[in-house]
DNA sequence: CCTACCGATCGGTAGG
DNA sequence: CCTACCGATCGGTAGG
């Protein structure tokens, strides 16, 4: 956190720490947390166990700094924030194939999400909320704003509807791990899409 | 499984057995499966670390029987199973209300699959699903038969939406693990079942 | 004096 | 079902 006071203003090693970071996220995603050890992760990042110390301080510190550079809310905020609609129905259909799109080539968000939860008690989660909540809210205002005839539904339960499709859609992979047909999946989000827009649209 | 084959018939000692694997779970809810120790589990059993090996082959064989015996699957499809309703609407609402009953009064299920997915890349999960299938078309195949004015989705989607909801709605506790007020939720747990009645009813 | 990193090993604990 | 203990490996740190 606080490194050097003063003087002496030398960037840090930067190099081997990214590539640490890297190393731990791909085996964190395998075994978990617990599951993974220092050793492990020397060992594919090409450097002795001890250097580990020199840019950490523990292996916790580690996770944190892995949760810091992978922290799922950013992207997905993103994939939020760049989508428009001329009404509500198409920033919502954008909105989902955004989403979706991440999702889809960024497994590891939602992953690194459930071993935060299993193993830390979701604590780097909570800390990184706050800085998304505005965003989120700001996501809730547009739906609105974009149309005239959305119904009388609170901004919660709308984002949670919206979320909970990619939690629908994402099930089957998450849980069963499985590597549904794509085109078979396509079609199955069209239609969680559809139920969400008849269900906010008067 | 399979216990023994023929002569020898010790009922086997099934006292600490349960202990065991009631303990196990606690220990693995609050800590994961890796971040649990065969010693901590001896101790908080109140048996000798030698005798946990005399019930489980080892670590893993302890998880596969805690994950049978507080399998979320079947407890789930039971309360789908005793939703009734004179007409799709109200059945969405009882099984709905049952769902949230149980998920609120075992937030246990939920992190039991959680550490599958991330201790065992959800091979629990993925074994046990095939035995609630059925039970998962039969909800579908309800709700379509309890109401004519149902749109034209498929189960698929019907059913990831309906899930969907439990989803969204536990998002909130799951990934923040705040206790959030009840009254809150069950304002926005209403709401989302029916922005789910508007999608899903012509 | 700093950084980045080494070979070797610390005190304890893992599953068995 | 327990005591005692194993080969190995754990997370973390020593001096250089």
């Amino acid at each position: 956190m606080n490194d050097r006071s003063e003087a002496s203003a030398r960037p840090a090693p930067t190099r081997s720490r990214a590539q640490i970071i890297s190393v731990s996220h791909g085996l964190f995603l395998m075994q978990g947390f617990h599951g993974t050890t220092m050793r492990q992760i020397a060992k594919h990042a090409g450097v002795a166990l001890g250097s580990l110390y020199n840019h950490f301080t523990d292996k916790d510190d580690l996770f944190s700094a892995v949760f810091e550079a992978y922290n799922p809310y950013p992207t997905l905020l993103l994939a939020l924030e760049n989508s428009r609609g001329k009404d509500t129905e198409e920033l919502v259909r954008t909105a989902a194939r955004r989403m979706v799109n991440v999702l889809a080539a960024r497994p590891d968000l939602v992953k690194l999400v459930f071993i935060d939860v299993v193993e830390f008690q979701g604590e780097h989660l909570r800390k990184a909320y706050p800085a998304v909540a505005p965003g989120l809210q700001d996501f809730a205002r547009r739906l609105r704003k974009e149309s005239g005839n959305l119904q009388p539904f609170s901004d919660d339960a709308l984002l949670r509807a919206f979320f909970g499709l990619f939690y629908a859609f994402n099930m089957n992979e998450m849980l069963l791990g499985a590597p549904v047909d794509s085109d078979g999946q396509t079609a199955v989000l069209q239609e969680l899409i559809e139920i969400y827009l008849n269900g906010i649209l008067a």
